[in-house]
DNA sequence: GATCCTCGAGTTCT
DNA sequence: CTCGAGGATC
């Protein structure tokens, strides 16, 4: 059997107990983990599979055979009357069927599962003692086994009732998950910002490193909540025949039980239910990271049993991880419309959140020396709620000794130009205007955009190929309008019909041509939709503002000397003047549709915002309909806004207007609002 | 002068 | 969606 193929699986194993224990203590005592809990479950994993593999390398100390770290000494420490067990998890379908499987065949002569499903809360489980009804002791899990006393901190919590109701047992140990709404760690995150204190990674972490907290005071004004899933020891107690109705009654003694609970029968259902949960986690106001299966009757509990730490008959679902480690491979500079230069890390291909990612912005050179991302880095890479991947921090102590610290270039990586950062600001730009071909590319695509004049079917590929093309075919967007189907055509990826299609697309834009949206395409700086929208309706023609000088510009609302000097600066500048010169020759601009919000109307002086999607119209058109009634929509919540609209996965405003005691609406008291508005 | 609000700009992947 | 910064307001 001293192969040298067990040898070095020896060796192996020996490495991954000594990396596992490290990690466990970072999670578990310092609540600061240094990778992400995909990987450690990888670890886990391959540790397991060689133990299973020669049965002889397991150990009594292995981290397979125990479920946390030791706990940190200034906290009492708490003996379990009965271990708080941990559970096996399920990564893929098969893993559940198996699962079930399993449960039948030792059950025998069952031939369908009653399962009770629930979320399973990405937080901290916690073992809750009353005796006649009152709060006791609370105590963290620990390694299952042992876990601290935070009972001080706990009792600050607001969902966790210190009193029971009705007429509870004499004992009744509970346990629950307690965690942190998305909002309130975003808020208080915020708030430790501005105050310069140390911040959390995620709702999770700041759970864990507040409930441990010693100093009451700090735990009690973090925004807490619990969920109870389970009962431990118990007297005076005669427990109900499943689990759901034990739940159900410790929900009518005041303890908390997560309404997504659902009983479920049979692999078939619990698999319906992962996915009917993973629709909606997006839109949870709480982190899940799985959902948990439990077979729900106490007898068939009782007869499955245990294996070492883990019952047989309950399994933890998991989702794809949110969060992963990465490699960063290089960084880059990408110039935008404005000539801003925006680093970008390129990245180890990694996973997340069901996408593989590749790249992720680092937005400006303040971020980069924020965070200290350096080239060769292994960094959490994060890809919650929000669709767009962000480094959330490198772990230092995988620095490589050869990492490179990121250099701002001091010249324009696609053009040469000088790059110059002005004093106190975040971005640097290439000052080479258009004469850079990446601001050239930028403003057509701006120019043809949804928002703007609206050339369907003008894409990047396109453009990069009518930009560079030797002549350019394109310099300014009014060349656009005299490009042929012919020239079109002999681009590559462009047949006959799609360049017939251009051609008509660029003939249609003219016809959205109004005044704020012509203004919006020239892509002033500082000039977005609205300021395009202000200068169109006090100036009324274009001429008008061409000739207006830099006071008389300031004058129009919300356009200070800042925009103003911008939008002078820009009309007196002989290209522009040309441009719009060859632009005007092709495009006639229309008169205005629709007037400026007169606050006349049933929503009048009310102002909405809106968040997720809704079923019945886009975000466009509701923003059409309120404007209709007289209302306002605004981009971001704030005291002064009259409502929140709250689509399907709604995200960070809906957790703001909670936190400013807005009012939210959802899709069906929206509605009801316009018709009777 | 400080604070709040709003707007603009840039970004990922399928 | 998030961040930064311009503008308005107190």
């Amino acid at each position: 059997m001293a192969t040298s193929a067990a040898k070095s699986a020896a060796a192996r194993v020996r490495e991954l107990r000594k990396q596992i224990e490290h990690h466990n203590y970072r999670y578990h005592v310092l609540d600061d983990p240094e990778v992400s809990d995909a990987e450690y479950d990888r670890l886990l994993r391959e540790l397991k599979a060689l133990e299973e593999q020669y049965p002889d390398l397991v150990t009594v100390d292995s981290p397979t055979q125990r479920v946390g770290a030791t706990p940190v000494s200034e906290l009492q420490e708490v003996v379990h009357t009965r271990p708080m067990l941990s559970l096996d998890n399920a990564f893929a379908d098969e893993d559940v069927v198996a699962f079930d499987r399993r449960v039948r065949e030792r059950l025998e002569d069952v031939e369908q599962i009653e399962y009770s499903a629930e979320p399973k809360l990405d937080g901290l489980a916690i073992s809750f003692r009353y005796e006649s009804g009152r709060l006791v002791q609370a105590a963290t899990r620990g390694d299952g086994l042992r876990g601290e006393d935070v009972t001080h901190n706990v009792r600050t919590i607001k969902a966790v009732p210190t009193v029971l109701r009705g007429s509870p047992p004499k004992l009744l140990e509970v346990r629950g998950e307690v965690f942190m709404l998305i909002a309130g760690f975003k808020a208080m995150n915020q708030r430790a910002l501005e105050r310069g204190e140390r911040t959390f990674v995620n709702p999770r972490n700041a759970a864990a490193g507040s409930i441990r907290q010693l100093d009451p005071r700090l735990a009690a004004d973090r925004p807490f909540d619990v969920f109870f899933y389970g009962v431990g020891e118990t007297d005076g107690w005669k427990l109900p025949a499943r689990h759901s109705e034990a739940l159900q009654q410790l929900r009518e003694w005041g303890l908390k039980v997560s309404p997504l609970l659902k009983i479920v029968q049979g692999a078939e259902g619990c698999l319906q239910y992962y996915r009917e949960i993973g629709a909606k986690r997006a839109s949870l106001p709480y982190e899940i990271d799985g959902v948990v299966y439990k077979v729900n009757r106490f007898v068939q509990q009782r007869d499955l049993g245990f294996v070492a730490r883990a019952p047989r008959w309950a399994i933890a679902h998991k989702f794809p991880a949110h969060e992963e480690n990465t490699v960063v491979k290089g960084v880059e500079f990408q110039v935008g419309r404005t000539g801003a230069l925006t680093p970008v890390a390129r990245l180890e291909p990694v996973f997340v959140g069901g996408v593989t990612v590749s790249n992720a912005t680092l937005h400006n050179m303040d971020e980069v020396r924020r965070k200290d991302v350096r080239i060769g880095d292994t960094v959490v890479i994060r890809r919650a709620g929000d669709v767009i991947p962000e480094v959330v921090k490198v772990i230092v102590e995988r620095r490589p000794k050869d990492a490179q610290e990121v250099e701002l270039p001091s010249k324009c990586p696609v053009c040469g130009s000088a790059v110059e950062r002005e004093e106190g600001e975040a971005v640097a730009r290439c000052t080479g205007g258009l004469v850079c071909a990446a601001q050239r590319k930028e403003a057509i695509r701006h120019f043809a955009g949804r928002r703007a004049l609206d050339i369907d079917g003008l894409g990047t590929k396109i453009i990069d190929q009518l930009v560079e093309s030797d002549p350019p075919l394109v310099r300014s967007p009014a060349d656009l309008y005299v490009l042929t189907a012919e020239q079109l055509a002999a681009l590559d990826r462009m047949g006959e019909k799609s360049a017939e299609n251009l051609v008509e697309a660029i003939e249609a834009s003219k016809k959205h041509a109004t005044l704020p949206r012509f203004l919006y395409a020239l892509g002033i700086r500082d000039v977005g939709e609205a300021t395009a929208a202000a200068l169109g309706n006090h100036f009324g023609s274009l001429k008008e503002l061409q000739g207006a000088t830099e006071e008389q510009i300031q004058e129009v609302p919300d356009v200070g000397p800042v925009v103003a000097a911008h939008v002078y600066k820009f009309f007196q500048e002989k290209h522009n003047r040309d441009v719009i010169a060859a632009l005007t020759r092709h495009v006639q601009l229309q008169s205005q549709a629709r007037k400026a919000a007169t606050g006349e109307g049933p929503l009048a002086g009310k102002t909405f915002v809106l968040t997720g999607s809704l079923d019945s119209m886009s975000r466009d058109e509701a923003g059409d309909r309120i404007a209709a009634l007289g209302g306002k929509v605004a981009g971001s919540v704030s005291k002064k806004t009259s409502y929140v609209v709250a689509g399907a996965e709604a995200g960070s405003k809906l957790a703001k207007a909670q936190e400013l005691g807005v009012e939210v609406l959802d899709e069906k008291k929206f509605l009801k609002l316009l018709e009777s508005g």
